[in-house]
DNA sequence: TACGGCAA
């Protein structure tokens, strides 16, 4: 019986280096790539995928990533970096030379096997030496000289003056598109130009190209890039700006300069508009320190406050107050009130702790849309949360991107400003997730005839990219003047009253470690572990024996682990294959060869992490195995109580689901979640993160932690200290519009 | 330095 092995190369990620076969596609927008590549000493090409600019087929290259499932195109390599060797190797040399029009394998080799490693050296300077090659004749000679100067020109004295510099060349192509015939001078003169305007080129290599050719340190153009570049890196920690004293602080670190050299620049660029520069004061009015934009944040910030504003205040005509139904029974006053709030807002903001029954609500909500024969359009930013909305509700809801459609190709939406969404009522869940331009993406695809209820939880989990859009929204509908109707549900409804559960929950909110719950049944539980070995092994031990035994819970369908990470021996990954042999050891299986193989069995628990249209799956189905057959490599998964066939192919796109993250949980309960933190996930430890885990739990909650990583999960709350002015954004839109009406008013009554 | 959603 095969037991999976966790693996264990990936971790760490991994390097490979191969040829380019065929580059299958590639974006210039995006830089999305996908290409065919040989290994050394293997004959099949694999996939790789990621971002890159100007690798060209033929092309030695190098590249770190992962391995991964594609639903429909199988095993590829993820590269999060690639580099192309300078074609140094005969072979490389020979493949470059069989693409030239008139030459083939045969031609190609004789050449290089003339020439040696200098053949691109002789085609550049002495071409006329090929007519030494057995085959080539006068009229191949021109055909490759015009190939070889047509391609080469420009291109290849970058090639040649970044190969002086001891730098990968595979931007030269890039390099030489962007300037043409100036290329070789803006490289040479104002190397910061490519971090800026060639795509795949950021600070870090146009600085050693500067550094390698001597260029001045001190340069405006250095100093512009590293602004730049800073507010780039920020973006990754969710920030949509920076306070000037901050980004200055960070760009002298980078830049090695002091902040009277640097502060100058960045006036400057905000002076030409590179840059936005958001003056700001305090409610009380104490000027605070301006916020730094990159305009596109800014931009987008300011479109959905506007946006926001235009539909809050009924701009459209003909949006009139809705006629109540009966709601349901046993709705707690809070969920009245905002079954009451839609009636005629055009926009209300549903909050309220966890397990509030904020979710739920929302089915009264869309029923009274649908009596007044308002469409819904239902979505959330993961696609587990949108299917736990689509099952408390009744109604189809999908993941943002799904509903904005978006297109193959260009990555852009079907839905936007020119093609708004049908209209109707529109449901966003778990919006604390909602990132800035997502949220800029969906407000463009309203109109102000639209009704928008944006529902989650600020305490919650933020979104993975730039913004804090729940968060400022709440802030700026909060104030005392403010027309936008917030509900705040208070009682829970997912515990039970008392519950340790809701206690510790709270504890963590206010800063607080959490302490076991010692009491007869208690309900929340901290195990302490020292690494992720021993982790393991006690996630492992509470769920098949301690918790059995304690709460008579099933291990198998009432227990979910939740982990921080994917990766590492307390990740997702690992879990769920021990888990996987010991609640379905001995169960028929199918076995996928690959290494590791993968393995499922009649009884597993999984979800499917892709939409497929066409089957009707979508990212964010969770079902059982019903059924394998070995033999055909296939099996059936029950889903929503459907049997849904998946083969070999298929079956990438499916993974175990005893472990998940937290981030794809924020939405959905469990009788029992067991949480591993530790050292090893240090970068995802927020308060946040483990309040979200925490409480999914409705019975039981036992976190298994190195007691370390609880402190700074617990003390680490940086996703109230986001920059972002949406708030600001948003209050300024209200009040403009808001006097717009006073002024219009005045005049007619005059 | 990772979490989510996409792309042929
Ligand atoms: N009025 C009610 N009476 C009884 N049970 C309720 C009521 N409202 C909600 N519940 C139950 O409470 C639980 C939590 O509800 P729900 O998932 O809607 O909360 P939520 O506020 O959306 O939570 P989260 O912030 O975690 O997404 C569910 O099991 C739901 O069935």
């Amino acid at each position: 019986m095969a037991t999976p092995e966790t693996p264990e190369n990936e971790a760490a990620g991994e390097r490979i280096e191969g040829a380019v076969l065929r580059v299958v596609h590639h974006n210039p927008q995006t830089r999305y790539t996908v290409l065919r590549v040989v290994r050394p000493g293997e004959v099949a090409p694999q996939t790789w995928v990621g971002r890159s600019t100007g690798i060209e087929e033929g092309m030695q290259v190098t590249a770190a990533g992962e391995w991964t499932h594609h639903p429909n195109y199988g095993k590829q390599f993820n590269f999060a970096r690639i580099a192309a060797k300078a074609p140094t190797t005969l072979p490389g040399i020979q493949r470059r030379l069989e693409r030239y029009p008139g030459l083939g394998a045969e031609k190609a080799e004789r050449i290089v096997q003339r020439f040696g490693l200098d053949t691109l050296a002789i085609l550049d300077k002495s071409p006329r030496r090929l007519l030494e090659v057995e085959g080539i004749g006068p009229k191949t000679l021109e055909r490759i000289v015009a190939h070889h100067t047509a391609r080469g020109g420009p291109t290849a004295e970058i090639e040649n003056q970044l190969l002086e510099l001891d730098l990968p060349t595979h931007f030269a192509d890039a390099i030489s598109q962007r300037f043409g015939e100036t290329a070789l001078n803006v490289l040479r003169q104002h190397p910061y130009r490519l971090a800026r305007e060639v795509r795949g080129i950021g600070f870090i290599t146009a600085d050693k190209i500067a550094r390698a050719l001597g260029v001045d340190l001190e340069s405006d153009e250095r100093i512009e890039a590293g602004l730049f570049h800073t507010l780039e890196q920020s973006e990754q920690n969710g920030h949509c700006a920076l306070p000037m004293p901050i980004l200055v602080q960070n760009a002298e670190r980078l830049l090695e300069l002091p902040p009277a050299r640097i502060e100058p620049a960045a006036m400057a660029l905000v002076r030409s508009g590179a840059l936005v520069l958001d003056q700001r004061e305090s409610d009380e009015g104490e000027p605070l320190p301006p916020l730094c934009y990159p305009p596109r944040f800014y931009d987008a910030e300011r479109n959905v406050a506007e946006i926001l504003t235009d539909i809050a205040l009924g701009a459209g005509k003909g949006r009139g107050r809705w006629t109540a139904v009966d709601p349901p029974p046993g709705l707690s006053a809070g969920q009245l009130a905002a079954i009451a709030a839609i009636r005629d807002a055009g926009l209300v903001i549903l909050t309220g702790g966890p397990g509030t029954g904020k979710s739920t609500v929302t089915r009264a909500i869309i029923d009274t849309a649908l009596a007044n024969e308002s469409p819904v359009l239902l979505a959330a930013p993961t696609g587990r949360a949108a299917k736990r909305l689509a099952e408390a509700t009744g109604q189809r809801a999908t993941t943002i991107h799904r509903l904005l459609e978006i297109e193959g190709g260009t990555g852009e939406f079907f839905h936007n400003a020119q093609n708004p969404l049908p209209e109707g009522l529109v449901v966003i869940d778990e919006a604390s997730m909602l990132d800035l331009p997502l949220a800029e993406a969906l407000l463009l695809a309203l109109t102000p005839q639209h009704r928008l209820l944006l529902v989650g939880d600020a305490d919650q989990l933020p979104s993975v990219g730039p913004g804090n859009v729940l968060r400022d929204v709440l802030a700026a509908a909060d104030r005392a003047d403010s027309p936008i109707p917030v509900v705040r549900l208070t009682q829970i409804f997912r515990q039970a009253e008392g519950s340790s559960i809701v206690t510790s929950a709270h504890a963590i909110l206010r800063g607080k470690v959490p302490e076991s719950d010692r009491s007869e049944g208690g309900q929340f539980y901290v195990v302490q572990a020292r690494d992720s070995e021993r982790a393991h092994e006690l996630v492992l031990k509470a769920i098949t024996e301690r918790i059995p035994k304690a709460y008579g819970l099933d291990p198998r369908t009432e227990v979910q682990v939740l982990c921080p990470m994917h990766k590492g021996k307390a990740g997702t990954e690992a879990l769920n294959a021990a888990l996987q042999a010991h609640h379905t050891a001995g169960a028929p299986e199918l076995v996928l060869p690959g290494r590791p193989p993968r393995v499922f069995r009649v009884g597993d628990r999984v979800m499917q992490t892709k939409n497929d249209h066409e089957r009707g799956v979508f990212n964010g189905d969770i079902g059982l195995v019903t059924a394998v057959d070995p033999e055909r490599q296939i099996l059936t998964v029950e889903v929503d109580g459907d049997p849904v066939p998946y083969d070999s192919k298929q079956l990438n796109a499916l993974q175990l689901a005893y472990a998940v993250s937290i981030h794809k949980s924020q939405g959905s309960e469990f009788p029992a979640v067991v949480v591993p933190l530790l050292g090893e996930h240090h970068v995802m430890l927020r308060r946040n993160l483990l309040y979200t885990a925490v409480t999914r739990a409705r019975r039981l909650c036992v976190l298994v932690a190195d007691p370390r990583a609880l402190t700074q999960a617990v003390h680490r709350s940086d996703a109230a200290r986001r920059f972002t002015g949406l708030r600001e954004r948003l209050l300024t839109a209200l009040r403009e519009r808001l006097g717009e009406r006073r002024t219009v008013r005045h005049i007619d009554g005059a």
